[in-house]
DNA sequence: AAGCGCGTCAACCGCAATTAG
DNA sequence: GCTAATTGCGGTTGACGCGCT
């Protein structure tokens, strides 16, 4: 049996992929494309590794090219998605921070959903990462935000509730919601400070509990270029 | 223990913008 | 300047884990 390689992105609290769920994964969703007989479904270690090995040949631009000579059967948009998702160099694995919390909550309320602009200004952020950000966890704060007002002011609630805040396609249009927002996050951030183990140390730990069994790919990668660690070997 | 609902996130799709020929 | 190909962006989907009943 196939000990756990990984988790996904040292994001969530002891959620693991293993390879045999990976391989099951596979199994159902990995399809062949209509068109070429083109891959689609999750990445194996072993494209990944592909990729990184022709990315750093030819550089991160001409993705066409770079799909069809490293032989790998997928689109060259699916390889840069995957590049600049998941596995470029810079990109930050891990919780968000409350800084970086509120800048998203205050660049939203600029730009609305100019994902990328918006990563622009978060080093190591990925225009995905935050609208996926942004999608669970404002909706849910929006939908708190809701309940408060409800149980707080029924008279009032009819014109706030028209407020734009409840679905990800709508941009925050005033200054009083973006400060509700924030407050939320503070509160939030209180309470995670007490009640969850931080995902970076845990992360820190499982890396380093294993760097004596042999290293996938992955955890080599997050090792070279996590700022965690200075020096992989 | 099983079933269900929800949250998360990687990856896909379609369209717009940009670049190459 | 025009057209085709490529890249980039935002929206959406679907698999999976987890907690609750």
């Amino acid at each position: 049996m196939a000990s756990p390689i990984y988790p996904t992105k040292p994001r969530r609290l002891l959620k693991w992929k293993t390879s045999s769920m990976a391989s099951t994964r596979e199994t159902r969703t990995l399809m062949v494309g209509m068109e070429q007989g083109t891959r689609k479904g999750p990445w194996t270690e072993q494209e990944d590794l592909q990729l990184v090995c022709y990315v750093s040949l030819f550089g991160d631009r001409r993705w066409d090219f770079i799909a069809k000579i490293s032989g790998l059967k997928r689109t060259g948009k699916s390889c840069r998605l995957r590049w600049v998702n998941y596995l470029h160099p810079d990109l930050k694995h891990g919780r968000m921070t409350p800084e970086e919390e509120h800048l998203i909550v205050e660049l939203h309320s600029k730009w609305g959903n100019k994902w990328s602009q918006i990563a622009g200004r978060l080093p190591g952020r990925t225009d995905n990462e935050i609208k996926n950000y942004w999608r669970t966890h404002m909706r849910k704060m929006a939908q708190e935000r809701k309940k408060n007002l409800h149980s707080s002011s029924s008279s009032s609630s009819t014109s706030l509730t028209s407020l734009s805040i409840e679905t990800s396609t709508n941009r925050m249009e005033n200054q009083e919601e973006v400060s509700f927002l924030l407050t939320m996050l503070e509160e939030k951030e209180q309470e995670v400070m007490v009640k969850v183990y931080p995902m970076d140390q845990l992360w820190n730990e499982i890396v380093t509990s294993d760097s004596n069994s042999g290293l996938s790919f992955k955890q080599y990668k997050a090792m070279e270029y996590s700022p965690l660690w200075e020096s992989p070997i």
